[in-house]
DNA sequence: GATGAATGAGTATTCATTCAT
DNA sequence: CATGAATGAATACTCATTCAT
């Protein structure tokens, strides 16, 4: 009958947390952040709303929170140790990787896209990740903590330098948004569609072939 | 003073719906459906909440209105005098539309958007203007009611009559499904940025380039 | 069945809000600003909160539309047309006219008092009412809007007047400062008590005799 | 390492009782009663909320407890032995150990005044210490318990005796509430003042000139 | 047609209190 | 003795919708 432990405690706080993310996660992305309730969340996660409340600070902040889980997850990924030069086949691994984790991720996507529709939350997110409203802009700086940012920096230099081997019509920034617009299109249809579907498959290949 | 007829009645009456339905449109695409209260619609309408349910018949009667008329108003633009068969430069001039309407309904589209997030409203709207969830399947079909249905028929067609001129390698399903990927794409890219932007235009040809 | 017209519309308006207000100040003078809901306000005003939530922003609100309503009351009964200056009849006309506001307006000063000993509410009141926190400070200034400081300065000028004709031992704030401090203790104590009570008039006539 | 014994135990659980009290208080008088969460109360007094459930039955018993303890401490102020009749000099004595213990006990007294503001805990207060609601009643008896009646009494003895020294002119009840209600006006004035105020000291000694 | 007062079911949030460990 | 996770009832507040005038 001795207390728990500190470490006990933690791991419990630690697994309650992710539960009720997970499942707050669901419901938000098929009902969207007004049409999900706490009290729902908490039925399906099984617990009381007041022991939400002592996990989160707020509704808003569930939602702050697994957005920056689900970010950081991301950002994992694309951490590998690279030069800050993208080579052909680096590129390749990119698209692919990105594919992969909008398959693994499916849902958190969902959510991502419906909640950044709203005026406020998408400025906030953008500002926070990005640290610009537009792609394009983003893509000139090499922001510190905007790992989006970074990414399109690394994409904005991979077509820059294609421009010496493709000749002087060849528009690197054009290039570039209708790479990440295309890119943006195959999330969307993903987003909410079969992925085992053949063309989902297809659709990467040729994106590849496209823009590598 | 001579009566008002009921034509002028009927004007009055279509006058005042339309002036609620574009103050909802504004609302719903800025703050979302659920962000926007009846109070602030017939409040910046300059009505009051009563008269507003006099011509609808709920929150969400108004949301249909407004999706409905609007999807009339795109279809008008399509509705061209045409024998089914997408010439090339019809194609082009196709594409250039889709453009203009974003530049010209640019809320508008934010609105859907937004909306088709919502998956409950997504289902619904697919039902009554696609007949099924993919725009893919939708292209399989030549849905009486379903309008865009058609529309995706018509560049099934399209793609399908190219694979004659591009030999046995050409996969017009996937082409299309390229295609259409492209073009959502540069739609969410658009709703939300300066369409100004030089690369608005840019895009624009250069998807025909690459679609044509 | 013609539509009510603006005027009625006010009326209505300002009949029920005089009705909650009325009903609030006797919950809050009874059970405390904390102690009391919304709720029971409502049921005993005979209405639904959503009608209290239509003519008062919140809780706070309503307490504050209180306050501010019975001190512009108060402030009514002292707006004589005075020449500043404070003769010995009109200090005794003073002090049995607070009497007399204080008996008839017990409930709101219990309220008043039970409010002001809050910190916060007690800072935001002052500031409002006096602009400084001490009543001898407000004594100083004879702020504009400060209700309360201009009494004070009153006060105190007819304090400093009777200096020439009590000599030199005569300290002026002294006598202001036990003249406000015993007010205060009349008030606290007939606040919460019988005031039929003989020793109510004995003691007004007493606070006169002293600082007349 | 020998078990500590029943003693050491006890004063730990005095001391913890002690910290948690005083810890309270400091609360209470700074964000009331409702204010104040447990939550709060535990965290800075450094132990969890359920140990504080160990010491206190609940919310209000700490709040009792608190009421009581510093009320007997007032009590043995006056502990001194007397024998009921009241001197010039002990009058004095007593006047200046009120001011003395409102100076040392400051942060107590605000949270008394703001407690007894509440009727529910008015009345149980006042019939727990005074036996009655009035303090000119309380004076009448010299209730056994009630620690606050014997004073009154005390005091009512007093001015009882001036009335053969100052003739029949002299209402003995009558400068009983006034001295009451100037001690009460001075109270509430220093329990919200800077004590270090020249006027604290010189309303102490006017007071003491105007009574004793 | 037109108004806005009125409703009530619903929502996020708080907090004293309990209890397994 | 000690912890803090867990509960649930209570509370302020919102908002689509109705309805008397």
């Amino acid at each position: 009958m001795s207390p728990r432990t500190k470490l006990q405690f933690e791991e419990i706080r630690e697994e309650k947390k992710s539960l009720i993310m997970n499942t707050a996660l669901e419901h938000f992305a098929r009902d969207g952040f007004h049409g999900t309730t706490i009290n729902n969340i908490a039925k399906n996660a099984g617990i009381s709303k007041g022991l939400l409340y002592n996990y989160f600070k707020s509704k808003e902040d569930l939602l702050d929170s697994i957005i920056r889980r689900s970010v950081l997850e991301v950002y994992d990924y694309f951490d590998i140790n690279r030069d800050g030069v993208l080579s052909a086949d680096e590129f390749e691994f990119f698209i692919r990787k990105i594919a992969q984790i909008l398959k693994e991720k499916q849902i958190f996507w969902r959510l991502l896209v419906q909640v950044l529709m709203q005026d406020e939350v998408r400025e906030k997110f953008l500002t926070t990740f990005m640290g610009t409203e537009s792609l394009l802009e983003a893509a000139k700086y090499s922001g510190e903590g905007h790992f989006i940012s970074r990414i399109m920096k690394t994409f904005s230099d991979y077509f820059e330098r294609k421009k010496t081997a493709r000749g002087p019509d060849f528009d690197p920034v054009l290039e570039l948004s209708m790479f990440i617009l295309t890119i943006k299109g195959f999330a969307i249809t993903y987003i909410y569609t079969d992925q085992d579907n053949e063309y989902f498959e297809k659709s990467v290949n040729n994106i590849i072939a496209l823009y590598k």
